[in-house]
DNA sequence: ACAACCTTACCACGAGTGTGTCAAGGTTGT
DNA sequence: ACAACCTTGACACACTCGTGGTAAGGTTGT
């Protein structure tokens, strides 16, 4: 079997045995395991240990992150979702028409309650 | 000005007006300001508050990693690399062809200091 | 059999997140 | 002028992230 234990694979990856774990239970890189459990590290985790380091060093993000990321790639909805706001750019109001959607001007005082009643925009009847 | 103050805004979004700031601070929405330094929050804003509400609790993810996916959206270089570094998908030693550049089997000892050497694999001098 | 490794499960600890509250001071509407 | 709002800054607290340990127990090679 051409893989590394744990101990090996952090010394060639620079990262630490207990880093390793962490990772792995971050989801991010989960190597296959002997019949006894022993993690094994194959050439392709070792790469991309090595490459996570290097990702994670130059831009200064956290694992967290980049299980997020990972997690962007696997689940539709959400990458649907988070598209669905970034879409939703914030316009200013030179750039909205004068809609009734949303105007006061004088009527300070029952203005929030109006909001409240218009706090679901476009779910609620129209 | 069709715009509402932190506090209305607060109302309408159901956030505090203190998560307002922060996420102001995590840089996810960034109101207009009045003369004086008030916040403004138009339409757009107050849209999009309340789509991050629903994104954060539908899929139990906090600011920090919208703020990410954000970075991930305006910084190309970053995106690139995150993309690199999901390319490179584990490889199982079956699919890989029978490299020298990873063998050993036997000469456990001197394994490591090997490893050592080709700890950069395509940086360094092939 | 024995050392050296592996496993999981804990304790610890500084930094960051998410949230509230409070203080000191500026702005605004009546 | 005065109340009601806004601003920034601070203290606080529970929780997670990224790390390191250490302990109790299983595996492996010589």
């Amino acid at each position: 079997m051409d893989a590394l234990t744990i101990q090996e694979a952090a010394q060639t990856t620079e990262w630490s045995p207990r880093m390793l774990r962490y990772i792995e239970r971050a989801g991010l890189i989960e190597p296959q395991r002997s019949q006894s459990g022993y993690r094994l590290y194959g050439p392709g985790e070792l790469q991309r240990l090595r490459t996570l380091r290097e990702l994670a060093s130059r831009f200064g993000i956290g694992l967290a992150e980049i299980g997020f990321a990972m997690r962007l790639r696997r689940d539709e909805q959400l990458a649907e979702a988070v598209d669905a706001w970034f879409e939703a750019e914030p316009r200013r109001p030179e750039d909205v028409p004068p809609a009734e959607w949303l105007r006061w001007e004088q009527d300070k005082h029952t203005k929030l309650l109006a909001l409240a009643a218009a706090a679901t925009p476009a779910t609620s009847r129209a």
